[in-house]
RNA sequence: CGGGAUGUGGCCCAGCUUGGUAGGGCACUGCGUUCGGGACGCAGGAGUCGCGCGUUCAAAUCGCGCCAUCCCGACCA
């Protein structure tokens, strides 16, 4: 395309409303513009972007055997009273009245849609496997959009839902899936990592988040050099430490100390003089209403996911003063195992100390030479703290290392959650009804656009991998007026267009800084530089964007040079 | 929802303390010069100063209320 026809507004100064790179750049190369808070619009060149992506992920959604489908984006009530998610949804759920006065919602996903279309039209074992997907706008209403699409209000979504007849099945549409999102991936020259993840109160042993390594990224993950285990940082387990032997000799005798305003675990080990290592500190939690205190070494943070998992709740969080008051008979910030009265969780932190300080319940007061057994009853001792760089391995004891991360995509098995609900059945060989097993597997577009951003970019701009590259190759004259260097380009534009190489020819009466300066902004792998003094001696110089490399050649054979050069970036075969 | 910040031509910002005819840079239009890393000169167009109420002879500027946007936190199938 000549640019001087395109709409490709780019700006030279950073927005100000604009935090991460990602964000900035995009706006900056005339990618995407704000509408309002979370929503935002895709212009040409960010436009190019989503279907170069959209592209890959059809191609290898296909190749696994998924079908797609294009499923309303506007859902009537009444399914999400089915699946029960009308009500415990929450407030990301948009809903609205139409003229009839009927409610509606914004899909904010869509397996009530998928299953309520499947379980009419399947009905025996003969027609599962089935897996279909979309690409599909979604809506959640977040509390706080932001980092511009990374985390927007209205975004676009491949989602898939497989169907199975039972839970081996499953795991095959499962592996499937995962398979080719590890293709989407790689194809799209990104660096990532599939991790373990929580998989919340669907249940199912687990789920796999596709990560895009970036130090920007939102989420944490925790993974192992040695062995192949990696997983979320909230879902990632502690190994259960081999238990020392104990001897009771060496317990001191309990004793309480006046430790006046010291609450927290740093101002107890500077009033003590001992090092929080040696603090056991105790978090009263509410679970649905029933108070749980939970038991940790002073220098770790509780995992409140596991605490959650672990006592089964549906609704955790730290209790409040009032509640602390009435269990430990003092405010927060004394609280302590020894004569309380409700279920105390131990993590493994704990599980080997002896002589420790907590807290006394009492205002002010503390007790040294606390030791299990003895002092208090533990109700179980279990895994319910985040892990940290340095901890072993749950695998193979190696200590793990933790990287930030964009999530991608998250590959997730459903098991019969929509599908009992909903009544998604079938009939198998003997003509007994069964229940439908389905998983569900989401990529966001705008935020893999975004994570490609973030992991490609230097201080000029973005650095396309040339798989997402919204073009492969910008043409520069560096002077419209020179008829020579003109017609070069022009021929040249010519032979690229008939031979499908995508470009642009930057035809604008600008200078040549300028031109540079948005050639390298909007990161366009490779620029074609034609000016006049490399043109007399029958040469044109490539420029590639990611290396910053130059190479002079004769102007004869560059198309085939460029074809050559962009089919070994493309290359799509996995190693 | 709690904490913080910001709202002034399309974009980035100054002006506000101490009230008195709205300013710069970028971008845009025209003319001329320039032409391999964001050129220069001259001339121009473009702003209900987020909205409302109040104080005042007079409000971008002071007061109150609201709204929007961004950041931190809480939250996130």
């Amino acid at each position: 395309m000549r640019y001087s026809e395109m709409f490709l507004p780019t700006i030279r100064e950073i927005p100000s409303d604009a935090e991460v790179i990602s964000h900035q750049l995009m706006i900056r190369a005339g990618m995407i513009r704000k509408l309002t808070s979370g929503i935002y619009s895709y212009l040409p060149l960010g436009y190019r972007v989503i279907q170069k992506l959209e592209q890959i992920i059809r191609e290898e959604m296909n190749k696994a055997g998924a079908q797609e489908v294009h499923l309303p984006m506007v859902q009537p009530v009444e399914l999400w009273q089915e699946s029960g998610r009308w009500v415990h949804y929450g407030k990301e759920l948009l809903r609205f009245h139409d003229r009839h006065d009927h409610e509606y919602c914004l899909g904010p996903t869509h397996e009530e849609v998928i299953t309520s279309l499947v379980r009419n039209d399947i009905k025996t074992y003969r027609q599962l496997p089935r897996n279909l997907y979309q690409i599909q706008t979604k809506f959640r209403d977040e509390v706080r959009p932001r980092f511009g699409v990374m985390r927007c209000r209205e975004f676009g979504m491949k989602d898939a839902y497989s169907f199975d007849v039972d839970e081996e099945a499953a795991e095959k549409s499962y592996e499937k899936m995962f398979e080719a999102y590890n293709n989407i991936f790689r194809r799209c020259g990104l660096k990532f990592r599939p991790v373990e993840a929580d998989s919340g109160s669907i249940g199912g042993k687990y789920s796999h988040e596709f990560m895009v390594m970036a130090d920007s990224g939102e989420d944490a993950m925790v993974f192992c050099e040695k062995c192949s285990y990696a997983a979320n940082l909230e879902k990632a387990e502690v190994a259960c430490p081999e238990k020392k032997i104990i001897f009771e000799d060496d317990w001191l005798p309990l004793e309480e100390i006046n430790t006046p305003n010291a609450r927290s675990i740093e101002e107890v080990s500077v009033f003590l003089k001992v090092s929080p290592q040696d603090i056991v500190k105790t978090l009263i939690f509410n679970a649905d209403g029933k108070p749980y205190a939970v038991l940790i070494r002073g220098d770790h943070e509780v995992n409140e996911i596991k605490v959650k998992n672990y006592i089964g709740a549906s609704d955790l969080e730290l209790a409040s003063d009032e509640m602390i008051q009435k269990v430990t008979g003092s405010p927060r910030g004394f609280a302590g195992p020894v004569n309380i009265n409700i279920p105390v969780l131990v993590d493994y932190s704990v599980i080997d100390m002896v002589n420790f300080v907590t807290g006394a319940n009492k205002e002010d007061y503390h007790f040294l030479n606390v030791n299990i057994g003895r002092d208090f009853k533990v109700e179980a001792f279990t895994d319910l703290r985040i892990v940290t760089a340095g901890d072993s391995c749950p695998r193979c004891a190696q200590s793990v290392k933790i990287a930030r991360g964009i999530e991608v995509g998250h590959v997730f098995k459903l098991g019969t959650k929509y599908s009992k609900s909903m009544r998604a059945f079938y009939l198998d060989k003997d003509g007994q009804e069964k229940i439908m097993i389905m998983g569900c597997y989401g990529i966001g577009i705008g935020r893999t656009v975004a994570a490609g951003i973030e992991q490609n970019y230097d201080d000029q701009g973005i650095i396309w991998p040339m798989p997402l590259a919204p073009y492969h190759v910008i043409i520069t004259p560096v002077n419209v007026n020179e008829k020579t260097v003109m017609d070069a380009a022009e021929n040249l534009y010519d032979a690229l267009m008939k031979t499908g190489i995508e470009a642009i020819f930057d035809d604008r009466d600008e200078r040549a800084g300028v031109k540079f300066k948005d050639a390298d902004l909007i990161g366009i792998p490779i620029r074609v530089t034609i000016g006049p003094k490399n043109l007399s001696q029958g040469n044109i110089e490539l420029k590639i964007r990611k290396t910053g490399e130059s190479i002079l050649c004769k102007i004869e054979g560059v198309v085939e040079t460029l074809q050559s050069m962009i089919a070994s970036e493309l290359k799509t075969d996995t190693p």
